[in-house]
DNA sequence: CTTATATACGGAGGGCTCCTCCGCTTATCA
DNA sequence: TGATAAGCGGAGGAGCCCTCCGTATATAAG
């Protein structure tokens, strides 16, 4: 499986238009699924891209593998704000912190929520790398959590990050965002040392 | 909206084919989700029902209407269960054993889940009945669980609902089903009041 | 029982989707 | 400056949801 563009074992090199072609094809779907909710058919996208819809599945060989293509940069940023937490903060409140900006990144980028639900749910195969990315910042923010005693010894990384996409599931009802908070706040109760 | 067939107020009382073609719809239909997955097409369902697309079509006005009407039935008993552990349980026990059941329930009748996350995700308004019905259920158990002292008093049942929606979403990768009971336990650890 | 008619029936087909296929064009390299 | 591999576009297949309408029939009235 590859997704991203990268200069290639092959004898040539890859041909400037197709990668000019990728490049607006990404920019364009992330546009698209926007301003248009990620439900955009992929005629629509090559329509905006200016490209055939050839050109579209050439690139990218099915609906899944263009959305991750563009919510793998996204996911990258979340991971990255959790390294950055927990250089600043102690281990408890770094988590706690990073699933609230998760439900933020949410908010405004709802794009990747269906994906994110997709690599809880065990769907697709071609989630695995953003997953593996997501997955790992989860697992030191709570291992580092749990090392320090800020939270229980045995909680499951993979539990907090199913707990934290279910709670940004339904992201379209009024009020989610709110209820999503004060679901965190619970689970951060729930997560510490019984005395 | 009607979608329980009833005598009803029409002069005339409605043709016994169209009875049993309902009902046949629905039971084919309820199967038909339960072994094929809540994408299957209503083309199959009315074939399989041995009626035409269009009987399908005069008696559940669209895809939403005919999977609100069969999961309607399973959320009934759901919500039933709820008033029986009320009345055999202590409160917060009573909350704690329903949300397990909840999840049971997923794992056998996958069909619903999606219906539940429709209703958490505030989308259809065919769903309007069935989540008046699981919403009252989870109401009357957080209600008496945090007016025995059981769990908080600030405790707001929609968010108990949408944790549930959300813990058993992913409901097709390995392991679900036990991260979903964690999770339970972690939320109900967290919903006692503080001391 | 016959007849009239409101009611219900089946399925063709419209418009949308995702995706495949293949003849034409063009960037690259010798 | 070609030769050619790489890339391009869009027609069209298959499947989906849903609408429409000519045909058939259960029911009520005579």
């Amino acid at each position: 499986m590859r997704v991203e563009a990268e200069p290639a074992e092959s004898g040539r090199k890859p041909r400037a238009d197709a990668q000019r072609n990728r490049e607006r094809l990404l920019e364009t779907a992330k546009a698209a699924f926007a301003d248009a909710g990620p439900e955009v058919s992929l005629d629509e996208i090559a329509r905006r891209a200016g490209v055939g819809i050839g050109t579209l599945y050439r690139h990218f060989p099915n609906r899944d593998a263009i959305v991750a293509a563009v919510y793998r940069r996204e996911v990258q940023q979340l991971a990255d704000a959790a390294t950055r937490l927990m250089d600043t903060l102690p281990p408890g409140e770094a988590l706690h912190q990073w699933m609230r900006l998760f439900v933020d990144y949410i908010a405004t980028k709802k794009v990747i929520a269906s994906a994110l639900g997709a690599i809880v749910g065990g769907a697709s195969e071609l989630y695995a790398s953003s997953g593996a990315l997501i997955i790992g910042a989860v697992e030191a923010l709570v291992g580092r959590a749990s090392a320090s005693g800020d939270i229980r010894a045995d909680a499951d990384p993979d539990d907090v990050l199913r707990a934290l996409v279910g709670f940004t599931y339904g992201n379209t009802s009024p009020g989610w965002e709110a209820s999503a908070l004060r679901l965190i706040d619970i689970l951060m109760d729930g997560l510490r040392p019984s005395p």
